[in-house]
DNA sequence: GCTGGAAGTTACAGACCGGTAACACCCTAG
DNA sequence: CTAGGGTGTTACCGGTCTGTAACTTCCAGC
């Protein structure tokens, strides 16, 4: 029972907390509701009592995730308030950080790549959370007084994006090892045009 | 019979094309042999005549593919022989092409995101090919004239990787649309130092 | 103490999975 | 013409998957 998170709290919370941690360490169709309810310390009826479908957990799974991603950025905002340059910095540390400790990558990208039917109930939803995150970190190039933020924004994107798949392809020694020269070097040469 | 890929050739030949389509557009467990055997108009003995396994398929499609994508490489060197700046743009145009014609991604990326056992025997394959692929960006670079191309091709790889997730996850629509543009900008201001 | 709802238990349905056995067929090389 | 290897067909194995039914147990609020 390696994935066993059965501290005491509300069944639904359990399995919902056990579903991310399951379905970010082996993959969403790696992983049947079965064991994630055993991993939870429950059982199925009870996981669909509160769930409609797996489809459905998956949805809240990645919302869940989001919301944990989002309350980092609440952390830089706390850490240097009101210093959005220091925060952005903050976050090409957080970023590289981990890319060493974590090496499965971003649930939202691996979940859009495992679930393939355009119609997924689950597509539309990476795509809102994809789009919010990309339009959080446009607002804080912007705020940092940074002129062409948007594609400075683009641009660390891709590169995020781009090593945590490089992590998964050839560990954390490949390409992605440069990522914090490479962040630092692009906002520099941004914040000098 | 969406997949049919049913021209007369070999069975195994037949096999081989049809599951690298198959794993291209619907994903590696979202493909069961049946179906594989059925596209290609063959039969389920027949494929496991000729690999011993699902996982053998797997690796041997992953080879045949990156075969294809050294092909392109080749091509380039074809249309601009000796002009090693010139086969770099032609790099930089090919993927941009890519990110608008196709909205799955990278197999051996998407294969490392599926196949979540570290002691998956495609794993190590995914990293030997990623690796491949990485040493001649690099060389592509250095052989270009530019200074620092290990720096260089690290960053066009990650940028690379993440615009083939991001128009996984958002659409081509998204950052990836930028790549040219952003390529461009590195290599000029790498050309520069 | 009683009651009502949440949670647990067991069993099952129906589909699909990877993989194998046994046998019939066809087509080409000799 | 014949022998044999590659191929096709059918049926099957044991396992896993999502999802449901029917029933029991537990526990908190009154």
């Amino acid at each position: 029972m390696t994935d066993g998170v059965a501290e005491r709290s509300r069944p639904r919370d359990r399995i919902l907390e056990t579903a991310q941690d399951m379905f970010h360490k082996h993959g969403i169709k790696g992983v049947g509701v079965d064991a994630i309810t055993e991993a939870a310390g429950t059982n199925k009826m009870t996981l669909y009592r509160h769930f409609e479908s797996k489809d459905e957990l998956i949805v809240e799974c990645l919302r869940a995730t989001a919301a944990k991603g989002a309350a980092v950025w609440d952390e830089f905002e706390a850490q240097h308030p009101g210093d959005k340059l220091a925060q952005l910095h903050a976050w090409v540390r957080k970023v590289a950080d981990m890319l060493v400790s974590d090496s499965r990558g971003c649930d939202m990208a691996n979940a859009a790549v495992e679930l393939t039917e355009t119609d997924h109930p689950a597509r539309r939803v990476i795509k809102e959370l994809k789009q919010a995150q990309r339009d959080r970190l446009v607002a804080l190039c912007r705020d940092a007084g940074i002129g062409q933020a948007e594609l400075l924004a683009d641009t660390l994107s891709l590169l995020f994006e781009g090593a945590r798949v490089s992590v998964q392809t050839v560990g954390s020694e490949g390409p992605s090892a440069q990522f914090v020269r490479m962040a630092e070097s692009l906002i520099a040469s941004f914040r000098a045009r």
